[in-house]
RNA sequence: GGAUGGGUGGCCGAGUGGUCGAAGGCAGCGGUCUUGAAAACCGCCGACUCGCAAGGGUCCGUGGGUUCGAAUCCCACCCCAUCCGCCA
């Protein structure tokens, strides 16, 4: 939600931070809208405050044992009156606020301007030196090696759920599992997050809180006879632990991190990365989030992008980072990094993490806030999300960087503990 | 799912129709005292919103209703606790 007044206070630059975001936005109504809301409202407490006396004054009456028949009189016919507009006011109310709810945030001022993902920023490569592996052999896409490896079944899964749905089978489950623990590992023992296990089912306005509802409805799975939804990400359940709060200001920052599945309808995307694991239904990923004071949250997103990256680098997993520009950042953000791997199979980088800053827009929905020590005015905080990694994509890019010419994936140095020593996936 | 008891400010907790945005306590802030701290004592201390301001309005789980007037009465729903039933 953006801030009612710099919409007020700053038109232009609201009207410009949204033609910079892809889709349209015309707030020339809008204004008519709120003007007239807050001239009802001026009305409607004129009213209220006349209420509030003659009440007080009957009150007092009574005490005294004084009549007060002209004031019932008065209240007679006040009492419909408020009613009318009170209605007329609640309306107005409501379709300011469902126009609020439905606007993007504004980017950031660093974020590269631009119309489609083609206009993003590329920050970085690791390494830092030289290309991508090139493998001395044709590599194959994860799902040959997976299929021949018998670990993946994308036929059990359609016969189970329906397409975009997978089996893991043996070392695949296991290296699923591997991962999981490895980042949790990571992330809570040496960069300092608190692993949280939230419900995977959210309700309406935990949805609105970090900006799914109302607008993003079809992408989300819902319960037949529930008012509830499969979390689309841990960034859901995580952030909104802070809504409606008033947080100590030496509570921040707070990182939490969690391991979830996540469940995505994938309405808009029919037909586009049909094959393999790289787009389903559901898939697990470990998430970071952050909450922080205002002036730290930009500092903070380089921070979580970093541990993000740490895990690509202990896999020895080449990738790069990149900038999303203003057309390709998504509603909540105000900054987003994407880290995309490298994966041989397919000869090109994949997104396998996203970590935006939202500011204090995700914070206003929900009601996150903090009190600085000493001050009286409680402040929005700031919230920040990233993938710490997406573990199927991270699966999907074991197997096609690992994979060898007789057909075996070799287990990453980091993960073989994990592993319960085996050091390679074969036949 | 059934029964019972509850949902009040950052926290605990009083309040059963009028002068209640709400006693009291804790926490917090300021002060007195003290070499310093603690204790004691005094004062301040909810959030949101409209307004340049003065000031106004809203909020006692949520939504309706009764009433001149609702934290207080009625209805529905949600949530929590406990017991019973069922169950990973």
């Amino acid at each position: 939600m953006l801030d009612i007044k710099l919409i007020r206070s700053n038109p232009e630059i609201v009207q410009q931070g949204l033609e910079s975001r892809s889709g349209q936005y015309d707030l020339t109504n809008f204004y008519g809208q709120e003007e007239k809301k807050r001239a009802v409202q001026g009305q409607v407490e004129q009213l209220q405050a006349r209420r509030n006396e003659i009440s007080k004054e009957i009150g007092q009456r009574k005490g005294s044992g004084e009549d007060a028949a002209d004031l019932f009189a008065e209240m007679k016919e006040l009492g419909p009156k408020l009613k009318v507009l009170e209605a007329e006011f609640k309306n107005q109310e409501q379709a300011v606020e469902a126009v609020l709810a439905g606007l993007p945030n504004l980017p950031h001022k660093d974020v590269p301007k631009g119309a489609d993902e083609s206009g993003n920023v590329e920050l970085r490569r690791w390494p830092t030196q030289g290309d991508p592996a090139k493998l001395a052999f044709a590599a194959k896409n994860h799902w040959e090696i997976g299929e021949d490896l018998n670990i993946l079944d994308f036929d059990a899964g359609a016969s189970i759920a329906g397409a975009r749905f997978t089996v893991l089978r043996g070392a695949g489950a296991r290296l699923s599992r591997a991962l999981i623990n490895f980042m949790l590992d990571l992330h809570t023992g040496e960069h300092g997050y608190t692993e949280v296990m939230p419900p995977l089912l959210a309700n309406q306005k935990t949805l609105y809180g970090t900006g799914q509802l109302p607008k993003f409805a079809e992408d989300l799975f819902a319960a037949k006879d529930d008012p509830l939804y499969m979390i689309p990400t841990a960034e859901v359940p995580l952030t909104n632990l802070v809504g409606d709060k008033i947080l100590a200001e030496e509570e921040l920052p707070m990182k939490m991190t969690a391991w979830t599945t996540c469940f995505r309808r994938e309405a808009g995307a029919a037909g586009k990365d049909t094959r393999g694991l790289i787009r389903q239904h559901q898939f697990d990923k470990v998430e970071l989030v952050w909450i922080t004071k205002p002036e730290d949250s930009h500092e903070a997103l380089e921070q979580l992008t970093a541990n993000a990256e740490e895990v690509l680098k202990r896999l020895e997993l080449p990738y790069r980072a990149v900038s999303l520009c203003t057309g390709d950042l998504g509603f909540a953000a105000v900054k987003t990094y994407d880290l995309e791997v490298w994966l041989p199979g397919q000869n090109c980088y994949r997104e396998i993490s996203s970590c935006s800053n939202t500011e204090a827009f995700q914070a206003r929905r929900m009601k996150a806030r903090f009190r600085r020590n000493g001050a009286k005015k409680p402040e929005m905080v700031h919230t920040l999300n990233g993938s710490g990694l997406a573990v199927g994509r991270t699966l999907v890019a074991i197997l096609e960087n690992y994979q060898q010419a007789d057909g075996s994936v070799a287990i990453p140095e980091v993960l073989k503990p994990y592993m319960g020593g085996i050091t390679a996936i074969s036949k």
